[in-house]
DNA sequence: CAAAATTAAATCGTGCACGATACAAATTTA
DNA sequence: TAAATTTGTATCGTGCACGATTTAATTTTG
């Protein structure tokens, strides 16, 4: 039977699988000083970035169903980083908005990224490398969710 | 306060952690047929490759610590697709074999790869570009891995 | 050999992911 | 405008991930 396709070093999504639970488990020390999982970091991304916007706009940017999204958003009320408010204009939408505090995190959060590039880089995976990994996982990010939506 | 580096199009972490789950999601009608999630189908992949080998050895393979792999394999032997053994010359190593069931289901298993390929590849991401990825990616969980494991 | 250290699994608790379902508010349609 | 449909969010159940701890078996060390 030719399996060849079927051994674990020729698969494609394993390598991704893996190599992102392996910065995940990179971000922790950083994101642990705050007390963020990360993905309660990518929220905080888009809202440093875009505060007071509704929770399906960040499920959209996050690629997160409400399923997700609704209970994390909630534990972050919890820690008073950000409050969630129902639209006047539409009772459905629930609005996010930073509180001083989620606010006053992006401060901590400035040197992050470098220093976990810092982390990330070795001999053998140089910045350069990483860069055209993150254009090509970005590109392909872009058709594959559209694809999925568009199947259903 | 320079943070360009805080939005969310410059971030590595992201494109790897979304491009993942959309990946699953592909495999996941493919998946479905057999009974399967895509850690289980992993660990199937391991032991279509080498069959009786022990828990940590799977592991080590898949860079999944026991206290995800314990439940996850004995929720493979109840769907009685590999039983579970304690070796007889170290009592504290259990070694998973494959039934019957187990085996055969490589047969269905087979065709997937390329079925899948030919869902992730698209007119912009082309069968080079995706494995040029899955190079560097593997290159790069080995270093990460090492690395990880190196620090305690 | 006995005590200490190491190793292999398992368990516990918490937090994602996500399919399926529910539900109320808003919009579209007849 | 009333009925049907769509939209935005929430909830439920299941299955990962993973840090921390536990337990038992083996190996190392004094």
């Amino acid at each position: 039977m030719d399996d060849e396709q079927l051994k674990l070093n020729n698969q494609i999504c394993f390598p991704i699988y893996s190599v992102s639970r392996l910065i995940t488990k990179a971000y922790k020390p950083f994101l642990e000083k705050m007390g963020l999982t990360y993905p309660q970091y990518l929220v905080l991304l888009v809202l440093w970035e875009n505060d007071n916007i509704s929770m399906s706009k960040i499920g959209e940017k996050l690629l997160l169903n409400t399923n997700t999204l609704s209970p994390l958003v909630k534990r972050m009320e919890k820690m008073e980083l950000l409050q969630r408010k129902r639209s006047d204009k539409d009772e459905r939408s629930v609005f996010i908005q930073l509180t001083p505090k989620g606010k006053e995190l992006k401060n901590t959060a400035v040197p992050i990224p470098e220093k976990l590039l810092n982390t990330l880089m070795t001999e053998d995976v140089t910045l350069t490398e990483i860069m055209l990994l993150k254009d090509t996982l970005n590109k392909w990010s872009d058709i594959l969710s559209e694809k999925q939506n568009d199947e259903q």
